[in-house]
DNA sequence: CTAAACCTTCAACCTAGATTGAAGGTCAAT
DNA sequence: ATTGACCTTCAATCTAGGTTGAAGGTTTAG
């Protein structure tokens, strides 16, 4: 597959495809005589993955990591359930921050309506 | 006042206080012979206006909006209100979709951990 | 043959909220 | 006179997650 295949197929720009690459998401893809990408279509399934990680929470950064660990530790959750469940915290005291700031403003409505 | 006083007292570096005067938060201030900033204690509070705005979610955009009021419009909070209700109503949305991303990341950690 | 629609690389730009550095002027004390 | 602590401007850098554009090569359809 072509680059705009792909990145029809997976409803993304070919640009992010590039960006993917180069930020090591993406495995470099084998090259056709002519230089274009040559894509197999598992590269579909990967950026789908990208999409869903990066919907939970997860940076380019992290997924990039979990993407460059061998297939063997995937196939165990252990090695997963721990950037799960840190992730997990780190979204809790997210909201709790933002649960303070919500007060805060509510606070600050109620003070300014009683003028 | 020197710029150096007023980061001390405010608690926020030198270069801040500049570049919050070229986005349009504090007023220029008038500058001495030697082509020096001078300015009012005044500054002093407006810094701590701007951060205790932050903390409740305001963008220094918005912020500067509010300051760039006229200070007639600041005695009334009616004129207050309607933004910070805004602001609420912004910090409730992005609070439900961080609590959809938080269910979202304990049912893959329950997937995980059944298999 | 030519035009449209692909593909390539590399560099620059975008938002936000700053910080850092270079190159230079000034001020107070010694 | 010189050191050190200030101050000035302007440009560059940073993180994140990309997009946009320039300049050029290729492929496909008519």
């Amino acid at each position: 597959m072509k680059i705009g295949e792909v990145a029809q197929h997976a409803g993304v720009s070919t640009s992010r495809l590039r960006f993917y690459e180069a930020k090591g998401l993406l495995p470099p893809p084998s090259r056709g005589a002519n230089g274009y990408r040559e894509y197999e279509f598992r590269t579909v399934k990967i950026v789908g993955i990208i999409e869903r990680a990066q919907h939970l929470g997860f940076s380019l950064k992290e997924i990039a990591t979990f993407l460059a660990m061998p297939p063997e530790q995937w196939k165990n959750p252990d090695a997963i359930i721990p950037h799960v469940e840190a992730k997990l915290r780190e979204i809790d005291a997210h909201l709790r921050e933002v649960q303070k700031r919500r007060r805060d403003l509510r606070d600050l409505l109620a003070e300014l309506a009683q003028r």
